[in-house]
DNA sequence: CCCGATCGTTACGGGTCCGTATCATTATCG
DNA sequence: CGATAATGATACGGACCCGTAACGATCGGG
């Protein structure tokens, strides 16, 4: 059964919950690492720079400063590719499954409160 | 009618809308910026820095700033209030209604074909 | 009129990120 | 072997953004 939801209520959804990510002092993440930091979470492993490029329609150096920043931040991480070592794998974090947990409920809290449009 | 989405289904949702943002080479907009542009779109004017700043409890330059950018990408102007000169009033442009509009219509797509999961 | 309050902007030092080009490391295959 | 390919990281000049603090412009009340 598909989701049903109308623009304005898309809209409104999607304001409110980036209201939520700002107003609680969250990481002013971008698009990009937005969408990073979800397919590493929600993708089968194994996630590469390269990959993560291709997925994304960007260029290896994006991907690479982004782990730099979301690394820092302590979402993800860095680990090398014992197999084959030109190979860098990205994990997932203890900080970063909440943090995505948190986002989901975020989205679904908000989802509730927007029936009557 | 409350809308009804699990977790699981928000995350993919989220993921593939800012997935198509991305590939679609759209602004690179941040969290604060995305707020901002939805917050001056849904909500009713007048806005104005300092309004925005209490909203999305930022300090006043960050919203300064998030104008500049806004404004150079053309997604939102900048106007100077008649009445009270102290006061900027956030304007809205033909290019940010239709960036808004197709971020609504990205939103509502991708969440038609989350239905089974 | 003038003094304080309010508004948005700017200055500052420091960090992040951009795209392009280049790099070192590692693997592959003749 | 050695040459080639592939991977991720780095250098670069330039742009953006941060938080704190100060600023000029404008309004309003005494």
């Amino acid at each position: 059964m598909p989701l049903e939801i109308r623009p304005s209520q898309a809209l409104r959804l999607w304001r409110q919950v980036h209201l939520d990510l700002v107003q609680d002092g969250e990481a002013d993440l971008s698009a990009r690492q937005t969408a990073i930091l979800l397919t590493v979470y929600l993708e089968l492993p194994p996630h590469t720079v390269r990959g993560l490029a291709k997925q994304l329609g960007v260029t290896k150096p994006v991907i690479t400063r982004a782990l730099d920043t979301l690394g820092k931040l302590g979402l993800l991480a860095r680990k090398r590719d014992e197999a084959d070592r030109r190979n860098v794998v990205i994990q997932r974090t203890v900080a970063g499954a909440l943090a995505v947990e948190r986002l989901a409920d975020l989205v679904t809290e908000h989802a509730k409160e927007i029936g009557a449009s």
